[in-house]
DNA sequence: GCCGATATCCCCCGGCCGGGGGAGGGGGCG
DNA sequence: CGCCCCCTCCCCCGGCCGGGGGATATCGGC
């Protein structure tokens, strides 16, 4: 059945879980441990040159961490799939980890059975969570509005026209104000959404729900 | 490995498919199919009576349907997992059957292998999602287009990184590469998106699918 | 071997943007 | 009546951005 094993790559900063983690994976015929990764920025980098198929991850890692990681990890060409790993189930990575794009979620305390289960499943290019970690997604979904930050009507009006591509003169325009109103209100969305410029003005507002594109 | 074999209940109203779903399952060693439910009602009372590890359960059933029938499963005792099975991605059931206590989510359309995978996942008791549902349930976000306009590898990694509202600057550290490279990156993605400037070329981006916000 | 595509680096320059101020008028609310 | 918020307009300035040129190296295909 196993055409070709699968490539794996495992970062832990502590060398103690990778050498177990080589150990168990590397037991089944169908696995394959291909390197081995300490912080995320070799992470990143040996997913680069070693391109494996999936990627154990840890969370916790000195430097880079194992979000963060995770994100460029996904932003490489033809990306292989991230397993999170991590101790504590309620530590909030869960929902982060997701965001980020990760394909599944384990527990450290996860027995061998499992943890190989759980690299069979990401590498077919299915998702995959431990239960209580879907309880809290679901309990937590309807998230996307609340604590988004209060924009006057205004505002929003013009954060709208922002996502829209169009410059300040543009907006002026449109609008029927001067240039500077418009000035004055970008201003204040970007102080508002704690954005440096409008790219993450208008990133930012469409995750809190405040802008369609 | 396989200590004692995992036991399957298949419940679909059409006897074809619950014998492509028998004959796939049971090509594994580690999987046996113990029964067949043609509705709701008959899956309740064969996880009662054959006390399967596993259901996997078809949403559309007459009668009893796949979401209420996995309520009641669930409340026998000592539960089998249930893996709901479904013809289409974005018919709602999802949110549902994970309210419900489903410990997965799988896709028709999902191959052999997949299918033997999610089975498998579920039996050691995690839970499981197409990556698609996974998305859904993090932010109900509309799917892409076609007809992208075609970006190298690189291009689409910067692109990804410049929709993070990052600088030249920022990005170029990111990749460990020159500003001017990125600049030069940058100004190819805006050349065929036909954007003017970065906040064009994200919101351009997104709407082709070319980044994920 | 040649050529195209890709990725990397370099320089100049005009322009829009964003930060830091200030200032006036109108409307709601105590 | 005052206060505060919203909308409106104004000035200066530093910085990043985007357009216009080129240049070199590697890789893959014909």
């Amino acid at each position: 059945m196993p055409d070709t094993p699968v490539r794996v790559l495992v970062a832990d900063d502590e060398p103690l879980v990778r050498s177990g983690l080589r150990l168990i994976l590397d037991a089944e015929p169908d696995l394959e441990v291909v390197g081995e990764a300490g912080d995320g920025a070799q992470a990143v980098e040996l997913a680069r040159t070693l391109r494996p198929d999936v990627v154990c991850m840890d969370v916790r890692m000195p430097g880079v961490d194992g979000l963060r990681a995770t994100e460029l990890v996904l932003r490489l060409p033809d990306p292989p799939r991230v397993l999170v790993v991590t101790t504590f189930e309620h530590d909030g990575y869960v929902l982060d980890a997701l965001t980020v794009g990760a394909s599944g979620f384990l527990l450290k305390r996860a027995g061998a059975d499992e943890m190989v289960q759980a690299v069979r499943t990401v590498a077919v290019g299915q998702s995959l969570l431990y239960p209580q970690a879907v309880r809290d997604l679901v309990r937590a979904r309807p998230r996307a509005k609340t604590g988004a930050p209060v924009l006057t009507p205004r505002e929003r009006e013009v954060l709208s026209l922002v996502a829209e591509g169009m410059t300040n003169a543009e907006i002026a325009t449109a609008l029927v104000v001067g240039v500077e109103t418009v000035r004055t209100h970008v201003a204040s969305v970007l102080a508002k959404l704690q954005a440096r410029d409008r790219t993450q003005a208008v990133v930012l507002g469409y995750r809190a729900g405040l802008v369609d594109l």
